[in-house]
DNA sequence: GGCTACTTGCGACTCATTTGCAAAAGGCCC
DNA sequence: GGGCCTTTTGCAAATGAGTCGCAAGTAGCC
């Protein structure tokens, strides 16, 4: 037991309040851009999302309250919301791209199931990853600008 | 300096004698398969490439030698040669999936560049991550299978 | 209410990957 | 060498995520 167990930590699933839509439209509206119905139910329907959500997952939420959305705007919004740092992209190497609210001081990996596709959060210590980071700049003359880490096996229901 | 520097080594160009075309179509043999035209081209081509390569590149490679090559066949024996752990699929956040010869003994990662596209591998020393992967076993209901980490930035030539 | 720039819808398109089926060809036995 | 059976392959068409250009719509501000 060399290690605290608090390292790895599961997230809850209620969104800290510092990542509630209204703050983060509010932001958005700080910056000038302007407020539209489709970018706030995305932004709402992000927000509740208990896991990362596909584009055409979003595109049939989003479309269930606006049915006249469009997937190209659905795409062109999820775009914008990660260029404004309200959305990260992960990959789960299914074959498109998912999308979860980005908590800045909160950098978090992902436990993927490989049969259910379910996705848990997970802490991974930042220490490790920042050393192992710091001496690969060194060793391959190379600038580690980001990562990808991720763990795929099975959940508690399908082992 | 705690730590030796050769916990992180670039892996050489040249295939270990281990994995060479012959003897990875020896073993398929071993088992059964049947050895075509394009299956061995496919093997040696991805003995001798220098980086992972894609489908598209894979098969724009065989068609120089066998110009009436499907697509749909290169797909379809590229699931075979994963499936039979003689490649490994990688993902480059590109929109296409890569594949190189799996080298059972050695695993590794790589280090991206996001402006070339150049891949380079790094080994990563292993007990860190097999620790974390037991500490996520524990404490989250998870059983890992499986990880995925790469690295992305700037290579010597473009940083 | 009207302007203007930012957003959106639409339709067509790209491109990796998949599918079904019939034809081709390894490996093996004689 | 010929035949057989099963694995592989080619073909053609389809799927599905993501993109593009452009004209129409609208949020925010006067």
């Amino acid at each position: 037991m060399k290690t605290p167990s608090r390292t790895l930590t599961v997230l809850p699933d209620e969104t800290p309040e510092n990542s509630s839509a209204e703050q983060l439209i509010d932001a958005l509206r700080t910056k000038g851009f302007r407020i539209t119905k489709i970018r706030q139910a995305m932004i709402e329907a992000l927000v509740v999302a208990s896991q990362p959500v596909s584009a055409p997952q979003l595109l049939e939420q989003v479309a269930s309250k606006h049915p006249s959305v469009n997937k190209t705007t659905i795409y062109r919004e999820l775009d914008f919301l990660a260029d404004n740092k309200i959305l990260s992209e992960i990959d789960i190497l299914d074959g498109m791209k998912r999308y979860e609210i980005l908590h800045p001081d909160h950098h978090h990996h992902h436990l993927v199931c490989t049969s259910c596709r379910d996705i848990q959060c997970v802490e991974v210590p930042h220490h490790d990853l920042h050393a192992l980071e710091g001496k690969i700049q060194q060793t391959h003359n190379f600038t580690v600008q980001s990562h990808v880490l991720e763990f795929f096996g099975l959940c508690g229901k399908c082992s």
